[in-house]
DNA sequence: CAGGATCCTACGCGATACTG
DNA sequence: CAGTATCGCGTAGGATCCTG
């Protein structure tokens, strides 16, 4: 037990840590971009889908579904003809987006620092 | 072009837009797990491997080089016998620990919340 | 519009064996 | 100790077609 250990309740580290369970799903590059697009209200299915290009329909619908059973993603629908399904994030998810959008814009600021990193990386050894 | 999109100087909801490669990278448990245990100090190779449970020696060095050649951590090998490397943060690195174990935290903190949703999710619609 | 059902394939990943 | 190399399987996920 190492004090890197210590200062986590449960023990992150572990193999079948429940923790884990949630970062499993959090460490997906759909459910975050997904998460951040809920931020800004609620949205329809087919708007998401339009707005994060390159998500498939299948993909959407499955981490959506994952996100609604994890209580972070809630799920309307409205009685119109077609259809009308709004997606939306709930309390619990909503205290989540602080953190996921920090991620989110970490990336944004330090790209140029990332690529400039792998480009460094790949001249030193070359392929 | 929304409000939602209007934040973000790239738009990160874009297909090719390089913050999704940084995105790519950050959002992968086994990376978020392993930048959370860098973040007490360099570790080597086979600690971490200890440390963090059911993480095949493979993906850990595999995930190592993609985290080193993104300037994330550093590698430094110990002419001693046999050879020491240890793994470290990076400065750029460093600038990100705040962020991912906010997201690492979060998951521990919130795990009972979402334990429970899926739980009620789960008795909702049996399978 | 908001998905469900299928088919199919690339490839992520574990297991194993070997090396400097 | 700190990895690389190879094989072989499972499955995530794209493409396509269909429906209330």
């Amino acid at each position: 037990m190492t004090m890197a250990m210590m200062q986590h309740a449960y023990d992150v580290y572990e193999n079948r840590c429940p923790t884990r369970l949630v970062l499993d799903r959090l460490a997906d590059k759909w459910a975050v971009l997904i998460l951040d697009r809920l931020d800004e209200g609620p949205v329809r299915f087919n708007h998401i889908r339009r707005d994060i290009k390159g998500i498939s329909q299948k993909v959407l619908s499955q981490t959506l579904k994952k996100l609604e059973r994890d209580g972070l993603v809630s799920r309307a629908v409205f009685a119109t003809v077609p259809v009308t399904v709004e997606y939306a994030l709930t309390p619990l998810g909503r205290t989540l987006t602080e953190t996921v959008s920090a991620l989110a814009h970490w990336a944004e600021r330090n790209m140029d620092a990332v690529l400039a990193a792998q480009r460094a990386y790949d001249e030193a050894s070359p392929a």
